[in-house]
Parts: C-alpha cells; structure tokens; sequence
DNA sequence: GTCTATATGTAGATAGAC
DNA sequence: GTCTATCTACATATAGAC
C-alpha cells in the first residue's frame, strides 16, 4: 500500500526534507508527461525516470496512477480558481454589475498569464486540462476541479444579463472556454493559418501570445452579446433571428 | 507483413464479400472505441473484440495500430471535406463575397449535421475529431486531413473582409472551430450548466441540438466581426482598442 | 482470408531487504 | 523512505497451419 495523503485518523511523521523533494520531483515529472502524452499515453515508469527515482517510489508518494494523474490536475486548479474567484470578487467591490468583458477577462486572464509565463510547471499544466477537457474519461475530474468556479461566473453574467437564456449563457461559456483551451494547444495551428495567408512572410512571432489572449477576449465578449441577444448586431445580412 | 492498401504495383484479386465485411467491421469497431478511449486507451484486442474477429485479422486488415488509427480518421475526411468544399462553392456560386456567417455556416453545418444524425459512425468519427485536434501527438494527421479546407475558407473570408488582419483571422478561425468540438464533446456541460441556472427545471433536453448548431454559429459569426474589425461595436467598457 | 499459438516487450503494483 | 527484484497481466505483432 501507499501513503494514505489525506488519513487524518493516524498520525504521521513529518516527511524529511528529502521525500518532499522526491514527492515534488515526481510530481512535476507526472505534471510534464501526463500533458505531453495524455493519461494512457504515459507510464509510471516514465514518470520515475523524468523524476530521476525508483518506480517504487512513484507508486509510494504518488498511489495508483490514476490517483497521481487526479492529484496533479486538483494541486493547481485550486490555485487557479482562488486567482478567478479573486479576480471576480474585485471586480465586483468595484461595481456590482461589471461589464461581460470584464467578466471574461477575470476568468480568462489568470489562466492565460501562467500559461504564457515562465513557470513551465504552469505551462504544462494548461496543456494538461486543455487535453482532459475533451475526454470523458475525465468528466468527473474536470467537473469536480473547474465547475464550480464557471457555475459562479455563470451566474454574475446572468445577474448582469437579465434577459439572457440560460441554455445560451451556458452555451456561449463551454464555447469561449473551448477557445480559451484552443489557444494553449493550437498556437501552431493559428501561426500556420496565417502564415500561409501571408505569403511566407512570417512576421514577428514571438510577443503574439498576450496580443492573443485580448483577441480572445474580445471575440468571446462579442460572440455571447450575440448569444445572449444584447446588441452586438452583426454588420450585414443578419437581419436573421438569433437562432434559425 | 499486412496487405499494403495502397500497392498499385502488384495484382490483387478482389477482395471476397466476406473479407469487406470482415475490414468494415474492424474499421467500425476501431473507430468506435479509438472515441471512446482515445488511441492509447485502445488496445488492438478490445477491436478484434468487438468487431468479433480474432486479434490477427486486425493486424491483417488493419496494419499497425497507428496505421489502422490514421486510416480510419483520413477515411470520413475526405467526405468531410468535400461536403464543405460543395457548400463553399455553392454560396459562392450565388454571390463572390458571401456574408461571413453564410460561410461560417459552410464550414460548422457539413460536420454538426452528420454528428447530430442517426448515424452512429458520424457520431463516433465527430467525437474522436475532437479529441485528437487537441492532442500534440497527431497534429500531422490533424494538419493533414483539415488543414487545406480551413486555408480555402480562411481564403474566402479574407476576400470578403480585406481589411482583417490575417493573424486576427487565423485566430478567429481557431477560436471557432474549436468551440465547434466543444459543442461535440461537452453537451453534457452545457446541459449541466444551463439546468444549475435553471434551478432543476429541466425542461426539453432533446431538439435542443440543431438550435445549439445556429447558436455556434452566431457566436462564431459575432466573435470574428469583432476581431476582424468590421462593426459588432462591445456594448459597453470598450472604448479600448482591439487588442491591448 | 482466417485461425491458433506464441514471440517479445512492457505495463502497474508490491514484497521485503536496507 | 528508498531500493532491488519480481509477480501478474496485457500489449503489439507475426509465423505457420488450414
């Protein structure tokens, strides 16, 4: 057996400086392969040896591999909801009712700052629930790590969009969510579409993420106006309903 | 060694009617669980399994594992692709700068019509699309079988709105084709977050698909008019420049 | 074309020495 | 806490009989 993580019922030594190190190591090893390979993809005995250990010892500090995989994706999604949730709550000390696009940025911004930053641990993490949120497998995780905090922000928008339909608000947020994820892993995908728009003049490349995550912002911000049937009227042949 | 699909070098006699069943089952049993479980979380035996052959005749039939993966996914592909080129052609037909939602809708409609049918191959092939666009591992694939369509309407959406910045209109075009996935794989997160805000006022969950296709495209329609710069003012808090 | 049988490798997990 | 050694199961792929 393992080391039970959270067996509060028995006591337990203090870990010696050396099995932290051993425990953060394996971890952000776990944290690196998983987002590169996917769950099936990678093996404990890959994780050990990115982690410079034993596999004994994944299995000792980490339990089951799934038990690993669920740990690593719940360490920082806490960190991460704590940073919206902040970034909510000042917003609306300021003005009870905030702007949509305010609102978008405080939950698009902490997520697309780390992910862009220099903490590769954080960069791998984006990777990480970008590939999971498409799976069903974790369906379960992701709800239990990510749901309530987009259930909050769900409901400052409605609050600030009275009339808006649930069914759109709810649509309008997994497909901004979903744009959010695309630009972590698609970043390539969006360099060559518009580098072959542009000849082979292939600009500037770096310096184009934060650039990015505004563009995001403001296509997500314009695409639930319209969702939710406040302005935002499309330019030209949409003198069409909303939905038909 | 497997039989080489594609060897126009060597005489093959006809393939028997029980030998085409026998390579549709697997094909259809491959792309089912390759869906269900991603590739790695699917094993050559769980296909012979439910194709009901022996574990060989996948190897037979199917080559290698990632052989047998690409070939089903490059197989409905070119359908795909084609439907999309027809209806692009058509719209352009009637009109040489169509408006950009008629375009959008060219793109999303082909694949949400085939995902939402009654065909459970369609349904599989649509989730596993998803799934494998945002994994790094098969991005040559991806790039393969998607990318020259997504260039052509990437083209004519140029055409129709020349002043758009080409990286504003590649990343509008990622944006939206991945909301378009998570509007495959996450129904079940739309469900649960519109019935949270509905209290548990569940009302109609089906018919609830083809309205959620043209809101897709609404939102899609809307985010890139922003982004692209042609009118779709934000409502409010946005005497802020484009990006930045 | 299809089957049985198997070669060959790797997976996750743990027992028990240190 | 950490290591070595190993158990058990399952993976992909192929050889060769039919």
């Amino acid at each position: 057996m393992y080391q039970a993580k959270t067996d509060l019922g028995t006591r337990q030594r203090r870990p010696s400086r050396r099995a932290q190190e051993t425990r953060r190591a394996i971890f952000a090893a776990a944290e690196a392969l998983f987002a590169e390979r996917g769950f099936d993809g990678t093996s404990t005995r890959d994780i050990a040896a990115k982690a410079a250990v034993t596999p004994a010892l994944v299995s000792f500090h980490g339990g089951t591999k799934q038990a690993l995989f669920e740990a690593v994706v719940q360490a920082r999604a806490s960190e991460l909801s704590a940073a919206r949730e902040a970034a909510l709550a000042e917003l609306m000390a300021a003005q009870p009712r905030p702007p949509l696009r305010a609102i978008l940025a405080a939950f698009i911004r902490p997520l697309m700052a780390r992910a862009t930053g220099p903490d590769p641990g954080w960069r791998a993490y984006a990777r990480l629930i970008a590939m999971i949120s498409a799976d069903p497998q974790w369906r379960a995780l992701t709800a239990r790590c990510f749901d309530p905090t987009v259930a909050r922000f769900s409901q400052v928008i409605a609050a600030s969009c009275p009339r808006a339909a649930p069914e759109h608000l709810a649509a309008g947020l997994v497909f901004s969510v979903a744009a959010m994820l695309a630009l972590i892993t698609s970043t390539w995908r969006i360099d060559a579409l518009a580098d072959s728009a542009n000849g082979i003049a292939a600009e500037n490349d770096s310096g184009n993420q934060l650039d990015r995550t505004e563009a995001l912002i403001c296509y997500a911000e314009a695409g639930m106006l319209a969702l939710l049937g406040q302005g935002a009227a499309p330019s030209q042949a949409s003198a069409r309903p909303l939905v038909g």
